[in-house]
RNA sequence: GGUCCCAUCGUCUAGUGGUUAGGACAUCAGGUUUUCAUCCUGAAAACAGGGGUUCAAUUCCCCUUGGGACUACCA
């Protein structure tokens, strides 16, 4: 069975590429009908983040991606399911010690004593010298009773690979095809660290290998690594897994994306109130494309049709606009009540959520949100009275002066007495009565509709007059406007 | 510096040995009887350069250029 994972390591929060190397590998699993992992590479305790791994399954939930094993959240507590386990490998060490020796054992990983000073001068040296720094293999040549004396002196000591320097090493990439190195230019990687931890590529090729990975989805930062990986399980003896590589997301330019330039962990647009579906679309377009017109994809969707091969080679600019513009598409495609309920636990002044009045002025501002975290500032007029501005009022684009603006207000409100409460809040209703009272007055539409609609708003930019009318209801939208009148 | 990867409108991309090089976002213009937005219509906008291969290259090959990743006892 096709078997893939999501390995990220719990740096504090989930990467908005971890999310999308996540999302190509959930799609690639439940495509092809295979499982996909989650596994927690926390083997730098330096880097350990207090609730890093809690927000991590949080947040991969959060957006619909879900595991067939690994850790998951019971309440607020972490358990693990599956059969491969243990997820984390913190608590694999015994594993990748045994394993250690095993390559020690058979000559694949020697025992290195150098100090990091020692190592640091090595590299620049090399540096100076223009050549690619590298561990020069000073403790390859020891001695088995040198080692092991030192050993047992206590000295600290790193494991380290030794890559064969023979062959050519080789592997076929999904969305790169044929890639292949030059040994000699490959780093004899260290696997074990003095304090006894794993590396990265020591727990990465173990674990891949005992949790029965058939393909590993991951950015293309690892590129460089994976000869290190299949010289691992070449010296193990292991089945060499298929690889994707998938493209970078970049800064506006063209660097790894970063958290200098902007946003990068998923979290920050869950908060700016981007839509799941808006960012799944995004980033799954993002390097990754149908190939036909169709756009719109849901979560559902892209599982159907995801595949790999269609998974592009150069790296995706992260551009917000056309995210901005997925998130537009996707909250106008929602019912008023779905709207009106995601917004509400941003709403900051008071407001029932099952209000009609909240609900129509939900509905009043559907159309002109691009974000969520906009909202509250929309719709903030429809609750506080809006102030007297002059400056607002008098525009001279529209013509309007304090004469007109005060002929508009006396007469509307007059032509607006006459409705009955019921009738006005059918816009319908509204449009005829006060665009026949422009044309009696000899005035312009926008003579009539721009000083009510400041009136109304208080806003330079708002929904339309005749929305907004009917929104308020007819007994504050008179108050409004009565209010706006006595100013003049 | 070394290793490796990449290269179509500003951005995300489709595409083929012969196409008016297509779409989307953004931009601009117009329309939808007030602003803003939605919606509709239209415009401008790309095959990095040089060599080959070929009757024919944006497409295949090579070089150059440009960009990027990696180069830790981080992942």
């Amino acid at each position: 069975m096709p078997t893939t994972r999501f390995a990220p390591s719990p740096t504090g929060y989930l990467h908005i590429g971890g999310l999308r190397t996540a999302l190509f590998a959930y799609l690639f699993a439940r495509k092809q009908g295979g499982k996909i992992i989650l596994r927690i590479e926390d083997t730098d305790q330096k880097r350990y983040v207090q609730g890093a791994t809690e927000n991590l399954i949080k947040t991969l939930s959060w957006f619909g991606i879900e595991f067939d094993e690994g850790p998951y959240l019971e309440g607020e507590e972490i358990k693990e399911k599956g059969e491969n386990g243990p997820y984390f490998q913190s608590k694999r060490t015994e594993i990748y010690k045994e394993h250690a020796q095993k390559l020690l054992d058979e000559g694949h990983a020697y025992y290195c004593f150098c100090t990091p000073e020692r190592l640091q001068e090595m590299r620049e040296q090399q540096q100076k010298e223009k050549k690619p720094p590298m561990y020069d293999r000073k403790c390859c040549s020891l001695t088995p009773e040198e080692v092991k004396s030192r050993l047992e002196a206590g000295e600290r000591a790193v494991i380290r690979q030794k890559i064969p320097h023979d062959k050519l090493i080789e592997f076929t990439d999904s969305i790169r095809d044929e890639m292949s190195f030059d040994p000699k230019t490959i780093d004899d990687q260290v696997l074990i660290k003095s304090e006894g931890f794993p590396t990265y590529h020591l727990a990465n090729v173990v674990d891949d290998h005992f949790m029965g990975i058939t393909h590993v989805i991951r950015g293309e930062e690892w590129l460089p690594s994976t000869p290190k990986h299949i010289a691992l399980y070449q010296a193990f003896g292991w089945e060499i897994p298929q690889f994707a590589h998938i493209p970078l997301l970049l800064n506006l330019d063209k660097s790894k994306l970063s958290k200098r330039q902007g946003d990068v962990a998923a979290e920050d647009y869950i908060n700016k109130g981007y839509l799941r579906e808006a960012i799944l679309n995004f980033i799954a377009f993002l390097g990754w494309n149908p190939g036909t017109e169709e756009e719109f994809f849901s979560l559902e969707q892209l599982i159907e049709k995801f595949d790999l091969k269609r998974v592009q080679k150069a790296g995706a600019i992260f551009n917000l606009e056309k995210l901005d513009w997925f998130n537009g598409h996707y909250l106008r495609e929602k019912s008023v009540a779905e709207l009106a309920d995601l917004v509400f636990p941003l709403i900051d002044f008071d407001v029932k959520k099952d209000d009609p009045y909240f609900l129509k002025s939900v509905e009043v501002i559907q159309t002109r949100l691009t974000k969520l975290e906009e909202a509250p500032e929309m719709l903030r007029f429809f609750f506080t009275e809006p102030s007297y501005e002059e400056e607002l009022l008098l525009n001279p684009k529209m013509k309007v002066t304090k004469e007109t603006a005060k002929l508009a207000f006396q007469k509307s409100i007059e032509t607006l007495e006459k409705i009955s409460a019921e009738d006005f809040e059918d816009e319908e209703n509204l449009k005829q009565p006060l665009l026949d009272l422009a044309k009696e007055l000899e005035l312009k539409n926008g003579q009539i509709l721009w000083p009510l609609r400041v009136a109304l708003t208080g806003e330079k930019y708002s929904p339309g007059t005749f929305e907004v009318l009917a929104a308020l209801g007819k007994e504050k939208s008179v108050e409004r406007i009565q209010s706006y009148l006595t100013n003049l």
